[in-house]
RNA sequence: GGGUCGGUGCCCGAGUGGUUAAUGGGGGCGGACUGUAAAUCCGCUGGCUCUGCCUACGUUGGUUCAAAUCCAACCCGGCCCA
């Protein structure tokens, strides 16, 4: 099966394959006997964004739905207050219900909802094939017997077992013991929604094999983890994930999300390749400047469609190569109106006015280190002064070599 | 609850009364180089329409001409004991 990382269980001493060979029985029997399995997939709609490396689950998902069997999709509106251990930090805003129905929304709508089929992440057209849960319906009503039957099914030590909750116990940051409970509600929606089979990261191994105990204990057929591999992230060392900043979101356009990709180390395009697409590996051209530029263009027509794709591949081509801010790339520098510019302006209050700087110390700085230009040429003077807004109309600024803001009038 | 150690800028981590936005590293941004990359080298890395002025070392008060540095109380955390 391609792109996964880890089946289980896998038995003592098995090898993966023979969990392989026994989830495709169960495959087998589910269609023999005409009954679709039930594929459970969690999110946490904690941001709004979905990105790349959520993508290579949905794309998972969307193949089990391909294959005849039913989505579970789980909005954890529920458990999103309570933070998944498996992140950095250990305490989470809590997110209004609002917020969290907001997110919920742009999740969907990100996957696909009321959007042509062909590009949807998700078949959620097909009857049968989707079902959306939010696990507050199960779990906000826990009473707490129910709760310490739930916590009386594993211990102190197997929670320490798990390899987050190891590392900040050995280093001395701080467990809120609700932590604990995070890692039981997720598996006790597997018991709620009864599924077959629990898609996840492999960072989920520990929380999905809980699912697994739980259906156990609850009677339930116990279900299968599908793990798959992590996207490394545009840096190429960490996973790919909002807070560090590495990530390529669904919902950018063309232009952006082809040049993130890019450029992209060379020791992950491959993994990018396997993960986000369906080429095939071996056909590709060996050059790693031509892969990348492959892949790129591939997980972009994904998205975004062919025509957008290959525009996006010629912009982005013309803006590091001239960078004037004419011509092809023009149309697709985002437009910023001078009207949120008090004039006279000096051009380090411009550039942080415009929004291509933080602030204007840093557009002082900025300025300083020789990273700023106006329609090709490099301003030297942070305190040069723009006298009108008529005199900056259509003109490009460009920070650095890869942000541009076109400045406009009205 | 008791004892003890600790809370510094995005992160880690120096600093123990006075050249101060605060050593160093990481990360980030910019420049050179390049394959639009990596590696390497260099610069920057609190805010403000800025020749100057603000705000910063858990919080609040206090002692000093002067405090991140001393004192008190409080809040938060680690470890040990109960």
């Amino acid at each position: 099966m391609r792109g996964m990382a880890d089946l289980f269980p896998a038995g003592e001493g098995a090898a993966a394959s023979d969990a392989d060979q026994a989830l495709a029985a169960r495959l087998q029997q589910a269609q023999s006997q005409g009954r679709p399995l039930r594929i459970k997939l969690g999110i946490d709609p904690t941001g709004s964004d979905i990105h790349l490396g959520h993508s290579i689950l949905f794309r998972k998902l969307r193949a089990f739905q391909d294959a005849g069997h039913t989505a579970v999709l789980i909005i954890g509106d529920f458990t999103a207050r309570i933070g998944d251990p498996t992140g950095k930090s250990s305490t989470r805003v809590q997110l209004s219900e609002a917020e969290v129905e907001a997110n919920a929304a742009t999740y969907l709508q990100q996957l696909g909802q009321g959007q042509d089929p062909a590009r949807a992440l998700l078949d959620f057209t097909t009857s049968g094939r989707l079902e959306v849960r939010r696990n507050s319906e199960w779990l906000a009503g826990l009473d707490l017997p129910r709760v310490i039957e739930l916590m009386a099914t594993s211990t102190v030590g197997q929670m320490l077992a798990k390899e987050e909750f190891a590392k900040r116990y050995g280093s001395g940051t701080p467990i809120v013991l609700h932590e604990f409970l995070y890692p039981l509600l997720q598996g006790y929606d597997s018991v709620a929604v009864e599924a077959d089979v629990e898609l996840g990261g492999t960072d989920q191994k520990f929380n999905v094999a809980m699912g697994r105990d739980l259906q156990r204990h609850y009677g339930q057929k116990p279900q299968y983890g599908l793990l798959l591999p992590i996207l490394p992230g545009l840096d190429g060392v960490q996973k790919m994930s909002k807070s560090l900043g590495n990530t390529v979101g669904l919902a950018e356009d063309p232009l952006s999300m082809y040049s993130k990709l890019e450029k992209v180390p060379d020791a992950v395009v491959d993994d990018y390749l396997t993960l986000l697409t369906d080429l095939d590996l071996a056909a590709l051209p060996a050059n790693p400047r031509q892969r990348q530029k492959v892949m790129a263009l591939e997980v972009t027509r994904a998205r975004h469609g062919l025509p957008a794709a290959q525009q996006a591949q010629a912009d982005a081509a013309n803006l590091v190569g001239g960078a004037r801010g004419s011509g092809a790339a023009a149309a697709e520098v985002p437009e910023v109106s001078l009207a949120v510019v008090n004039f006279p302006a000096k051009a380090f209050y411009l550039l942080s006015a415009v929004g291509l700087c933080s602030s204007s110390s840093d557009a002082r700085r900025q300025i300083q280190g020789g990273g700023i230009k106006l329609d090709g040429e490099k301003i030297a003077d942070p305190n040069v002064e723009f006298a009108t807004a008529a005199a900056l109309d259509g003109k490009v600024l460009q920070l650095g070599k890869k942000t541009f803001r076109r400045l406009v009038s009205h």
